[in-house]
DNA sequence: CTTTTGAGTTAACATATGTTAACGCTATTT
DNA sequence: AAATAGCGTTAACATATGTTAACTCAAAAG
């Protein structure tokens, strides 16, 4: 159940046995099912969770009805809408799985909770968060300086296993593409 | 010297005077003149900078040769490559001042330092890095979700100084696209 | 087994933004 | 004072991506 997870933080720092135990009785198992959501819009965040298996994501819809997606999370990663999650505000991004899929939810109360009770996560998170800030930022980078050809190439050498496992109209929405001109440049990409 | 960047610390945590005074021996002052670069492409950003007055701008340049700015940092605001800054790798970005500078440097080792001299900074940079992680988030989703004219109008309200301070050529290239492009933006914004 | 739904493709056309080039204005440099 | 460089604007044209609509195919639902 937790296996993961302390692979997790063991990478980034290190905890006793003892430590890591009492981190884990802040986290709730959950099991969410494919087209279940973890967050509705309007609400306010209440989890922070690491995806044990399968594959959840993040997204706005815009006032045309389309759909953006901020990110993905498969086993290994993290998933919440950490604005309304830290502020307490109603969420503007929605969060569901697109596969069933197993997470351990931490509640805004637990996780200041945890940090007291083991200062040594403070350090986890800050490096868990500049991690993210390096990916965030180059993400920002690529829509400024890359074309969507050139950001669909990258997205698959950069998360293949996410490229195996997603249909292709929701990579087209990570990207900030349509389906049809996904489709367009594959067809170009491929000459014959 | 230091009074804007204890006022910043002390929104997040609190520190007593001796802690703060501790904390300041990490960092280097300097003034970076307009068109100085504290980082260049190719180069170990050393540093994690914090801006007591001026304007830096971090930027990448694409294989066409055009700038595209990541981030732009005025006082009480953070300046760095912080891929390059933490992994020691060569950065692809470059940073200079758009304006005669002051800025408080903090290099890498100094700030492994301050965190084992002083460990209620880890909970410091792990809130300065949520708010960052938020911010960074919020722009990925509006470059997908909207328009040029959106994004700049927002611009204006989200950052009105910088907007001020700030050429208008350089403000596009934030947005992702060309001053020809926003100057055509700007003139249907005004009709008459 | 039949029907329905969702994903992917294609094509014709529309639109936002990029490209190139020219011009004017201001501030800086000589 | 003259020359230069930087910034903003404009216009004609080019291109990448969006829009709409139709069609397949496979998987899921009835």
């Amino acid at each position: 159940m937790f296996s993961l997870l302390r692979a997790h933080i063991e990478k980034r720092i290190h905890l006793t046995d003892e430590e890591f135990n009492i981190c884990t009785k802040f986290f709730i198992p959950k099991t969410i099912r494919k087209h279940q959501f973890l967050l509705n819009e309007g609400n306010v965040c209440k989890y922070f969770g690491f995806v044990n298996s399968g594959c959840l994501r993040e997204y706005t819809i815009d006032k045309k009805g389309n759909e953006h997606i901020i990110q993905f999370a498969i086993a290994d990663w993290w998933v919440s809408d950490l604005d309304s999650f830290l502020s307490g505000s109603p969420a503007n991004h929605n969060i569901d799985a697109l596969q069933d899929s197993e997470v351990l939810l931490l509640e805004k109360s637990s996780r200041d909770e945890l940090l007291d009770a083991c200062p040594k996560m403070e350090r986890f998170f800050r490096i868990l968060l500049e991690a993210n800030y390096v990916a965030t930022h180059q993400r920002v980078a690529d829509s400024l300086s890359k074309s969507a050809e050139e950001r669909y190439l990258k997205f698959i050498k950069t998360y293949p296993k996410l490229f195996e496992q997603i249909p292709q109209n929701q990579i087209a929405s990570y990207l900030g593409i349509t389906p049809q001109s996904l489709s367009r440049l594959r067809k170009e990409l491929t000459p014959e």
